[in-house]
DNA sequence: TCACTGACCGTGG
DNA sequence: ACCACGGCCAGTG
């Protein structure tokens, strides 16, 4: 029985992680699109709730990439402080006008 | 143990 | 055009 491998819950999440950490710099994407990219399986709220526990994950991911489906910054509150979000997307050359992404198609990317 | 919530999204009335 | 609801999984009270 080496390894019948106990994990099996943290399996789609793990995949949300490696997405997330592909997500090039300068670049954004959607719950959605991360949910669809992993397969209908898992909706786009457990991909939140995976963000929500992404402080532990190893490395870190860029959870600052990834806002809603409007390109709106929903997860700032989550950050160590509400405009950090905003500040690592700034620096990255995405302008943000209250707490919207311009241009979010532009900056857009889609999982592969 | 049961029930609700969550960084969402799509559809229906 | 706006409001309401269902869905998926795990964690928390």
């Amino acid at each position: 029985m080496s390894k019948e491998i106990i994990i099996r819950n943290i399996d789609w999440i793990e995949k949300i992680y490696d997405i997330v950490r592909k997500i090039p710099k300068g670049k954004v994407t959607s719950y959605g699109a991360i949910a669809e990219a992993i397969g209908t399986k898992t909706t786009a709220r457990m991909v939140g709730w995976a963000m929500n526990a992404s402080h532990i994950a190893i490395p870190k991911v860029p959870a600052h990439r990834v806002v809603n489906r409007n390109g709106l910054l929903t997860g700032r509150h989550h950050f160590a402080t509400p405009t950090l979000m905003q500040e690592l997307l700034e620096a990255e050359k995405i302008e943000i006008i209250d707490n919207q992404i311009i241009n979010f198609e532009k900056h857009f990317w889609k999982p592969q």
